[in-house]
RNA sequence: GGAGAAAUGGCAGAGUGGUCGAAUGCGGCAGUCUUGAAAACUGUUGAGGGUCAUACCUCCGGGGGUUCGAAUCCCUCUUUCUCCGCCA
């Protein structure tokens, strides 16, 4: 969520941005915004004038009690229930006022830095960066759920059957080899200097407010009625929501953590051939990082992200390319975004495996994440996360390049966390 | 799940209807002293809104209520602790 007086100081700015993202009635929501803070501050300046003095004639009344000046207490008293109605009166309007103008904010996605390409749709978006070379696969070769099959390493009918579709279940070698990736993806992030945590996957709803996931996304997260929780989407979630009203000393940057989570996606309105296999799931795993920085560092911290996912990408010896994001395509809340794409050889198409993002104070200012400046002020905290790396289309990307007439070979990176080299 | 107790500033902890944003101690920061440090002493030290700056307003776990006035009384929710039950 944008700050108010940002959008209101820097009205043209804030135009300009959003055009980029191709909103529409953007004009329409900035005015509505500025016009409801001013409302909002109207009301709380009157009704803090209210206060201020019933305050008063209490005061008042306190000391006329205590010197047995009854009489002139009672007086008082009447005055105050004027003041009283106009105080509930005017906190009402207050409460209403205040909603609408979070309902406007809400609304208002985040914007864009300078570099971001403008741009509708992912066509648009910037390849910044391409690595690997692109197997040449002998003539047998299958897409990944083909090779699930035959190796017998990940059987999605069992899944449908036991939760739904999109709920696969991981066999023998293939279980193995996610829990290799999921290690391997820890270590790597550990040894970048990323504090490792494990956290809840279910979240409540403050938290879901807090990274932006509500009310933007709710329909795309599973929801517990009951107890009124949310299966996390990403671990983003639960790790970004740790910094929640958190007051950080300048001295605590950068904070860098890393945890691996299942994650739970609804993915409503997706169908076809290119969910198909691991493609697109309900529920994958996926380990993520998180930094909590100062505001003039978190472009810094970016490229560190993005040079940091590169080289496990170069490990593993997966042809990739860098986009970056366009007006368009980048998420509700981030100002840049870079997607790695793997390519997935047997199916001939690019694989989104990762997601690396500067949310600058976005997501900060929801969750009231500050530090303190040299000044004494409090500031808010600029929050970056990255996939680093989301398994199953790694594991996709994995199964199709690396096949060949004898089996499915293990990069060397991988062989000491599998235990083996070849699926066969 | 049942019974009881509790929730106050970075921490500990006082405060049971009025002048309390809150005693005191610790911690933090600044200063005095010191070659420097420690100790001691002095001062300072929560957040948000609002203002050019003041003023002023709000916040004592969350929400609601009683009252002219609530950290303090009532209701409710949440969390923590103790005991009992159940249990991976």
């Amino acid at each position: 969520m944008l700050q108010v007086g940002f959008i209101r100081e820097n009205t043209e700015a804030v135009l300009k941005g959003l055009a980029k993202r191709n909103l529409k009635n953007a004009e329409e929501l900035v005015a509505n915004t500025i016009s409801a803070d001013e409302e909002r501050r109207a009301i709380q300046t009157e009704l803090d004038n209210v206060l201020a003095e019933s305050n008063k004639l209490s005061k008042d009344i306190g000391m006329l009690f205590k010197s047995g000046e009854r009489q002139k207490a009672e007086i008082l008293k009447q005055k105050t229930v004027l003041l009283k109605e106009q105080s509930k009166n005017l906190t009402e309007s207050l409460q209403n006022k205040t909603n609408e103008l979070q309902e406007f904010l809400f609304l208002i996605p985040n914007i864009p830095n300078e570099i971001v390409p403008s741009g509708s749709t992912e066509d648009d978006n910037e390849t910044v960066y391409n690595e690997g070379e692109i197997p040449v696969l002998h003539k047998e070769a299958l897409p990944h759920w083909e090779l699930a099959k035959k190796y017998d390493i990940i059987d999605f009918e069992l899944g449908n059957k036991i939760a739904g579709a999109g709920f696969p279940v991981y066999k023998g070698k293939g279980a193995r080899l996610q829990r290799a990736l999921i290690n391997y993806f820890l270590d790597k992030n550990t040894e970048a200097g990323y504090n490792e945590v494990q956290v809840p996957h279910l979240v409540n709803e403050a938290s879901g407010f807090g990274t932006g996931q509500l009310p933007d996304k709710e329909g795309q997260m599973y929801h517990d009625a009951q107890d009124n929780l949310y299966l996390i989407p990403t671990a983003e979630v639960p790790v970004t929501n740790i910094f929640r009203d958190v007051i950080l000393k300048e001295d605590e940057f950068p904070i860098c953590y890393t945890a691996y989570t299942p994650c739970f996606r609804r993915e409503a309105g997706s169908y076809g051939a290119h969910v198909r296999g691991l493609n697109r799931l309900h529920q994958f795993d996926k380990v993520e990082i998180v930094r909590v920085e100062h505001p003039t560092k978190s472009y810094e911290a970016l490229d560190s992200m993005v040079n940091h996912v590169k080289e496990i990408l170069q490990e593993l010896k997966l042809p990739y390319r860098i986009l970056r994001l366009c007006g368009g395509d980048i998420g509700f809340t981030s100002a840049l975004t870079y997607d790695f794409e793997v390519f997935s050889t047997a199916q001939d198409r690019w694989l989104e495996v990762s997601s690396v993002s500067n949310f600058e104070n976005f997501q900060a200012n929801r969750l009231k994440l500050r530090f303190k400046n040299s000044n004494g002020k409090s500031e808010l905290a600029h929050t970056l996360n990255g996939s680093s790396l989301a398994l199953p289309r790694i594991l996709a990307g994995l199964l199709e390049n690396y096949q060949t007439p004898e089996g499915i070979k293990i990069p060397d990176v991988l062989v000491p966390y599998c235990g083996f080299d070849i699926i066969n």
